[in-house]
DNA sequence: CGAAAGATTATCT
DNA sequence: GATAATCTTTCGC
């Protein structure tokens, strides 16, 4: 819990980047989550990019703008969470304005609070605590309550973590019937970390 | 207002 | 691999 690391939380700056770079550059950091309960925390070691109009498995392909991709249109650095099925994902919204990027986390090493996340992800394996998009959320309680929030503020932010030694590029998982934009390698990992889902 | 689809996960074959 | 669970958004009538 008490841990002697003081989070410095990420800049305006460090989401100007462009958004394959920016997906490489969060491999490492620390996403913090504080709630009533506690505080909980984890390295990102996996994600991937999703570039709008030219990306048919992204949900603002063609600049289809709707009520859900609104804040993908918006300034970089907010979040853009999505209920999927019955699971809920996180997103860092990246790119220009009105350029409609974001960065899918797809995982997370846990840090911090590791008591509350198995407390309310009722498992015992650390192993399965939060290699996966929708178990990071249910782990971290993120959910819809935290769309739009800027991720360089509390309670919900991104700060600095440390560098990884080596980072993987593969294709993208869990999409398909989206032609060709399956096999653009725009999912990327701290290679070997255990954590990394599969 | 009803219906269908979806960037997932857990479980069974 | 295939499938059910189960929630929000989006689109059609």
């Amino acid at each position: 819990m008490n841990q002697n690391f003081l989070p410095k939380p990420l800049t305006r700056k460090f989401f100007q980047q462009p958004t394959l770079i920016m997906a490489k550059s969060l491999l490492g950091c620390l996403l913090i989550k504080e709630t009533e309960e506690g505080t909980t925390s984890g390295f990102i070691v996996e994600t991937e990019a999703y570039i709008g109009p030219e990306d048919r498995a992204a949900h603002s392909f063609g600049n289809r703008r709707t009520k859900r991709t609104e804040v993908m249109f918006g300034e970089a650095g907010y979040a853009y969470t999505y209920t999927m099925h019955t699971h809920c994902l996180l997103n860092v919204v990246s790119g220009e304005l009105d350029k409609p990027e974001a960065i899918l986390i797809r995982a997370v090493e846990p840090y911090s609070g590791i008591d509350l996340m198995f407390e309310r992800r009722k498992i015992d394996k650390l192993k399965n605590l939060t290699s996966g998009p929708g178990k990071l959320t249910k782990a971290m309680g993120i959910c819809m309550e935290d769309y739009g929030h800027p991720l360089f503020k509390q309670p919900l932010y991104i700060a600095e973590g440390y560098e990884p030694e080596t980072i993987s590029e593969g294709k993208r998982i869990g999409i398909h019937n989206t032609g060709e934009a399956k096999e653009y390698p725009w999912r990327f990992w701290v290679t070997g970390n255990q954590f990394v889902s599969k």
